[in-house]
DNA sequence: CGGACTTTTGAAGTAATTCAAGGGGAGTGG
DNA sequence: CCACTCCCCTTGAATTACTTCAAAAGTCCG
């Protein structure tokens, strides 16, 4: 039966952890399911924040880009995470844009309804404060790194990141599991894909990684935690 | 009275926002009042994330610091703000470090404690979302900042941003209300003591700031506002 | 098999750091 | 009240990590 199906796979969320089966089935009931090919966005910067996602399955991309063109990745979400917090935070637009980088299934609500969900049921706005508090606290390691860290660190990080949130084991090594080019990993760690180039091409010289068009293995994590100095 | 006089200083608090007086009650009684001589520190990093507080008065500032010493400021708290989120979001330790940069007055709680007043009433639980959420989204924007401008202009981001905070209106223009060094703001932005020195000579000159030791007046927005480009 | 995108690699340029040294202010203690 | 000391700030010069510019070589897809 599809709606057990779905509340089966809430109930799985962290969002959702330890909510009542009442407060399941209420959410399942105010939610509504989308489906997203690769490429599409589920929303724009500047657009209202009308509503919030949780990711089920696929991967998308949510980035922010500057009057002046220029483009960075926030973060890449994956399944159980959440799409359009803004909607939870009471902002009223969305700061960025979130686009699929590979086919998706989602499940959306109303930024009213969902907050009516949070005052019913504090089981999920206790969630909600953990799974925000999460991300903030990423948000603080990254902001540190790029402060202190010169380019190739950052790089490497960003690697480790990926390959930790998103890794297929496979036999060569962790491979990163959606289509990344160099322009994307340059954008995730303010730098320019040149630079990040030169460093997987030497990288991949010393077998530390293996990589091809929008593709990324990480054979050797430890180098890349290693402090590239001294 | 001791008491009624703290209830109706929470009352104000975004945090505690539309909380119902036995709400309030509650958490004033579950609350430890403290205070803090400037200079002194509110837990470190990596203490274990015993208890949250809230800002009353005074101001705190926020740092991180990496293995080799760098030390990077996250943020400062002012009157009505939280140090200490982790506690609240169920991380185990403290990411960074918080000391008082004035005299400043504060309330804890426990971060069980907390919790617990978060589920027992779910406005406060919300209201958390709403508060970490706006923390998150500044971060964003910083991100994207350091991510993509030049020095410059992330010294003039930065001082909007803490003539915002923390701005006290003078004859002169908007003057940052507490001790701030050269090394604060560059901490700020990711650059060095050095290159902020120089940038602000170059402001004074130009009578778009007015600063002297741990001390910086705003005297035109306006000016870091406008592109420093063509 | 043409065309669009992605990646690579060299060379030149530069923004900002690092290195280095000296000059104030504010508080302290004689 | 003056001298001493500790920070904090300033400013030049040298260095460098990274970007920007430029061009060519792959690679995927219809």
């Amino acid at each position: 039966m599809e709606y057990s199906h779905d509340i089966d796979a809430l109930s799985q969320v962290d969002l959702f952890q330890g909510a009542s089966p009442e407060a399941l089935r209420e959410a399942q009931g105010a939610g509504l399911r989308k489906r997203m090919a690769a490429g599409e966005a589920l929303f724009r910067q500047g657009d209202a924040a009308a509503s919030l996602f949780l990711v089920m399955s696929g991967r998308l991309r949510a980035t922010q880009t500057t009057s002046d063109g220029q483009q960075v990745i926030i973060r890449y979400l994956g399944p159980g995470e959440i799409a359009g917090y803004t909607a939870l935070a009471g902002g009223d637009v969305h700061p960025g844009t979130v686009t699929a980088v590979d086919d998706s299934q989602l499940i959306g609500w109303s930024a009213a309804g969902f907050r009516q969900l949070m005052s019913r049921h504090s089981v999920i706005a206790t969630n909600a404060v953990a799974v925000i508090g999460r991300r903030y606290h990423e948000m603080q390691v990254r902001l540190l790194e790029l402060s202190t860290a010169r380019v190739e660190r950052r790089i490497g990080h960003t690697l480790l990141r990926l390959a930790h949130q998103a890794g297929r084991r496979t036999a060569r090594g962790i491979e990163i599991a959606f289509p990344l080019s160099r322009q994307d990993v340059a954008e995730m760690c303010g730098t320019t894909l040149h630079t990040v180039s030169r460093t997987l091409s030497a990288w991949e010289e010393q077998g530390i990684v293996d990589c091809g068009r929008r593709r990324v293995v990480v054979c050797k994590p430890q180098a890349l935690i290693a402090d590239p100095d001294e």
